[in-house]
DNA sequence: CGGATAGTTGACTTGATTCAAGCAGTGTGG
DNA sequence: CCACACTGCTTGAATCAAGTCAACTATCCG
């Protein structure tokens, strides 16, 4: 088919960053197409609230670019991070009433978003997606139940070793489009508080596990935001 | 339609306990007809293994009666408790190389097997199925998130009273089809030390927990294995 | 009854939290 | 351009909850 139909709509599908590797991947030609109608783009700056906890199940997402926190509030009113949001990860609840989480952007973010009701409707009438969908979840939850051992028996040194290992490989495919390899120079998406949140811990253990892995020469702190990994082996071996 | 042909083969799924709840409950007469013909009931005694952790992902499959353990094993060799499974929740990895977990029975329990090639290929070509599956698997995610603050943020007290309370929910379906409400008088299915692999505590904090609780008159312990709360407001307070 | 296993309890240690003070970078107004 | 305050982070000292080590008790099962 060409262009005898005067000026198609934009597809960003085909140039979206997560093509390969979200769940839209294995869709055909047409359903691409036809997804695209139904979402739409959106720019988020850091701080950004996408998703209120309990808000009726509105919206869901394809994160492309930047780490998004899912969180949740505690009885007594604090807040509680649930886990991060990189690109290509899915974000809200299909099929069901309520968010159970809040979703702030972290850093400057772009996601692809879908009113919820349409997704479910496209989800439901193509099977691939829902498929694709499921493998996802799938995956989600194996990660998910990885990180609660790393919650329940782990110490201060270990958590923040994984923390660091984890955020350099899910931030590598998306920063480091241009060089190749997983990237030892990290931007952190997080205050020291929110480390503390992720993992379980208060901000002072946290700071005081950086400056002693910088003590050690594991990482360099170049700045508050930055991190770099001098030496990946042993700090593998921490975190084992 | 009567009985002119000459014995059929038993359709184990209308009779099922979990028939309702699980991921069949949405099929269609005919459909539950053929998912009773790939998969079959099986009787696991106390302690015994059905799936083991980084095998190929032969089978999985329903829980219907007892409680079942899923488990890795660390770096270290000790082993880590990733959750329990109750009756209608699913067992195994679909869709997936390896099975990343083992799983072992905590009590006496019947399952329903299938060759996980016979239901991938029953889920694919059957989307209700898998879109139950995906409700389910999503589902589980969301409480594996809350079990995830559970581990990181609350002391041992908390983590005892929510692992009770948890335990009489999860646990009331089955065992109380004839009486009415949430059992107050719990059979537990684990150990001493497998509660602590669960809580991510060690078994001495436990059995302290334990004999405060009772001491407090919010439980009472007439054996090993059997708990009955007393105060159920009391011990919902202290898991918040 | 004896031996084994599972659970309880006590004394002590330790790693993370809490509380408190100080430091570094950023921004604002004089 | 510097003083001032503000925010986020670091560091130190004291405290406390859970872990460790060890002794003891209960229960189960031959």
């Amino acid at each position: 088919m060409d262009s005898t139909e005067s000026e198609p709509p934009v597809n960003f599908c085909q140039a979206c960053a997560v093509r390969n590797r979200a769940i839209c991947a294995d869709l055909l030609p047409d359903e691409i197409d036809l997804l695209n109608r139904i979402g739409r783009r959106r720019r988020l700056t850091a701080g950004e609230q996408l998703l209120w906890e309990g808000d009726d199940a509105i919206l869901v997402a394809n994160v492309i670019e930047g780490v998004m926190k899912l969180s949740t509030q505690t009885a007594d009113g604090r807040e509680q991070i649930l886990g991060l949001a990189y690109p290509s990860d899915f974000l809200g609840r299909p099929f069901g009433q309520s968010t159970p989480y809040g979703v702030e952007a972290l850093s400057d973010a772009q996601v692809c978003v879908f009113q919820r009701a349409d997704f479910d409707r496209f989800a439901r009438e193509h099977p691939r997606l829902e498929h694709k969908l499921l493998e996802r979840t799938l995956t989600e939850l194996d990660r998910t139940r990885k990180w609660m051992l790393l919650l329940g028996r782990m110490n201060a040194e270990q958590k923040l070793a994984a923390f660091l290992l984890e955020l350099s490989e899910r931030l590598a495919p998306a920063t480091c489009s241009i060089e190749a390899g997983p990237s030892d120079e990290l931007e952190l998406p997080l205050s020291r508080q929110q480390i503390a949140d992720v993992l379980g811990l208060t901000i002072e253990t946290v700071s005081r596990q950086f400056s002693r892995m910088k003590s050690e020469g594991l990482i360099d702190l170049p700045s508050r935001r930055e991190v770099a990994i001098l030496q990946r082996e042993r700090l593998e071996d921490r975190a084992a």
